[in-house]
RNA sequence: GCGGGUGUAGCUCAGUGGUAGAGCGUCACGUUGCCAACGUGAAUGUCGUGGGUUCAAGUCCCAUCACCCGCUCCA
């Protein structure tokens, strides 16, 4: 198994990777990529763009798919207004107030925690704890009973001063009884949890300017969709895509760049009849699964997990998760590349009507205490109109949702090899041609008898379309293992013969293997060696 | 947010209070004939950061930041 901070080294020894700020002593949560990382994460990214977006033929039938679709592309804005946050459901969901306790090192959310206060032997206590109503009633009484010292025939002695109430009503935590405490004030005061990055539009700071960076790109996606259905004539069934950066808050930021609090997602929002939904949500789910897999993941490594039905969120009727047994992780667990979400009709209503809540197996409206919605939508009709059918409907959703970073992590992870060479270790990259930083290396085996020459010609040649490299240093089994290192997957070297028959030899990263071809051929077979085979 | 560990050259690491080190890598010159050759020479450190103790701190103490592991969290 490989060894994860020998990864890491890698990374940073060949500038894939950085700390952000590395020279003030790094932030957590936040990468740089370096000048081979930008172009392993941009090689990334266009394959996935090219794969589903600008590549798609709508004019047939993918396998797999129920139909024929269209597919196009948006770049919106990170930071949008404030009421999308509200009605998409992140704010609600971002901005709890958790209170910690010292002893029990647990965590509560603030509003969750109620408690009795109670007085006895001439002290006055909150007891708390997490369940309510008659549960509620009989853990606080024991927990008041084992406090003070009592037994349970003394249970008049406690003088209840209030109902069950919330934590949130009290103000000074001192004499509180922590859920799990056995001692008062091991409460901290409330913090909140702003999972969302919070900014202010306009020169003043004041709470009217208030604006968020996205937590996802989704959003931009749903907002603009009567745009797009306005602007490029496309037609039901069809899908949005959409790459770019987003932002969240991560507690616990952690295992390397996995869980950013930057991070680049690639996300489509696939809008079609609610009747077809359930072929397309199984046809997404299946297709980005063996996306990864023609971009080099082992299928060993890599897994299709349907959500169980308590897993899934509050919109959700169907949720796949696309998943990686990262080297970080302890054995038989795996982490998240990419969600395959069926979102029903959630996002467009809820940017319609206003935010969306399930009530009785219903979405519906989520009303305030005032009886007017919790929070108001565009009051837009984003209805599709099916000019087949003559009618107007609210189209359903299939999200295929990735880590730009999370995808780029887990293919530097799956390439990381040490081959054994003649007992010497060799540290090589074995990254899908398509996805390798560098294509090949132009190399003079040695630097006279005309070899540099012919190299430089081919190098210039190349570099018109190709990201190739040349190198001259050292000696030639140096400069392979150079190139290994890196992920190059394949090396040309001009020698004494290609003076002769204008042939080079082209060497194979992974198979170490050595084959003549003639020089003026060297750019198509590596075109050949770089086309999409999704 | 809590507990434990770590932080010294680009990388990997040694250095238990008294002159800042090694291997690898990098660069230059020479050499070169297909898988990390060789020779010569060179550059590189506020010892994570900030305080403190001491005649003297990479070394001891405190704080802080970052990374790793375990909790917690992960819409």
């Amino acid at each position: 198994m490989m060894e994860m901070d020998k990864l890491v080294a890698l990374c940073k020894r060949r500038g894939y990777l950085f700390q952000s700020s590395e020279i003030y002593g790094g932030l957590n949560g936040f990468w740089d990529y370096g000048p081979l990382g930008v172009e392993l994460k941009r090689n990334v990214k266009e394959a996935w763009w090219r794969d589903m977006v600008t590549g798609h033929n709508e004019l047939i039938t993918s396998p797999g798919a129920p139909t024929t679709h269209q597919m196009v592309g948006l770049d919106c804005s990170i930071i949008m207004h404030p009421q999308v946050w509200k009605c998409s459901g992140h704010y609600d969901l971002f901005h709890d107030f958790m209170v910690d306790c010292r002893v029990s090192k647990k965590r509560y959310r603030h509003d969750q925690v109620r408690g009795r206060w109670v007085e006895a032997k001439g002290r006055k206590i909150f007891v708390s704890s997490q369940t309510g109503g008659e549960e509620g009633l009989k853990e606080t009484e024991s927990r008041a009973l084992k406090f003070f010292n009592l037994r349970a025939k003394q249970a008049d002695e406690l003088s209840w001063c209030s109902d069950l109430v919330s934590l949130t009503t009290v103000a000074d935590f001192t004499e509180v009884l922590g859920p799990d405490a056995n001692e008062t004030g091991t409460l901290t005061a409330p913090r909140e949890f702003n999972l969302m990055f919070k900014t202010f539009v306009g020169a003043l700071s004041g709470e009217e300017g208030a604006a968020f960076l996205r937590p996802e790109t989704a959003q931009g996606i749903f907002v603009n969709f009567k745009n797009v259905c306005d602007s490029t004539r496309v037609k039901l069934p069809f899908g949005i895509a959409q790459v770019g950066k987003s932002f969240r808050n991560e507690i616990t930021p952690r295992n390397f760049t996995f869980r950013s609090r930057e991070f680049e997602q690639m996300e489509i929002e696939f809008f079609c009849k609610p009747s077809e939904s359930p072929d397309w949500y199984k046809y997404w789910r299946d297709r980005r699964y063996a996306w990864y897999l023609s971009l080099g993941l082992s299928s060993s490594r890599l897994q299709l997990r349907d959500h169980h039905a308590d897993e899934l969120s509050h919109y959700s009727c169907g949720t796949a998760d696309i998943e990686y047994a990262f080297p970080f992780l302890p054995p038989g667990e795996f982490g998240e590349l990419e969600g395959i979400a069926h979102r029903g009709d959630f996002d467009l209503r809820s940017h319609m009507e206003g935010k969306l809540a399930r009530k009785d197996g219903e979405l519906a409206v989520e009303l305030g205490e005032d009886g007017k919605p919790r929070h108001k939508g565009s009051g837009k009709d984003l209805r599709y109109f099916d000019d087949q059918a003559r009618e107007r409907f609210v189209p359903h959703v299939i999200e295929p949702s990735a880590g730009a970073d999370r995808g780029t992590l887990a293919f530097l992870c799956e390439a990381y090899h040490e081959d054994v060479v003649e007992g010497d270790t060799r540290v090589v990259l074995k990254l899908h041609p398509r996805l390798a930083p560098v294509k090949a290396a132009i190399l003079p085996l040695v630097n006279k008898d005309g070899m540099p020459e012919v190299a430089q010609k081919l190098y210039a040649e190349l570099k018109g379309e190709l990201a190739v490299q040349y190198d001259d240093g050292g000696a030639i089994g140096r400069r392979y293992r150079r190139q290994d290192e890196i992920g190059t997957p394949f090396c040309i070297t001009v020698d004494g013969q290609t003076k002769e028959d204008s042939t080079v030899t082209l060497r194979d990263r992974d198979s170490l293997e050595q084959v003549r071809v003639p020089l003026a051929g060297v750019l198509d077979i590596l075109r050949g060696k770089l086309k999409p085979s999704c």
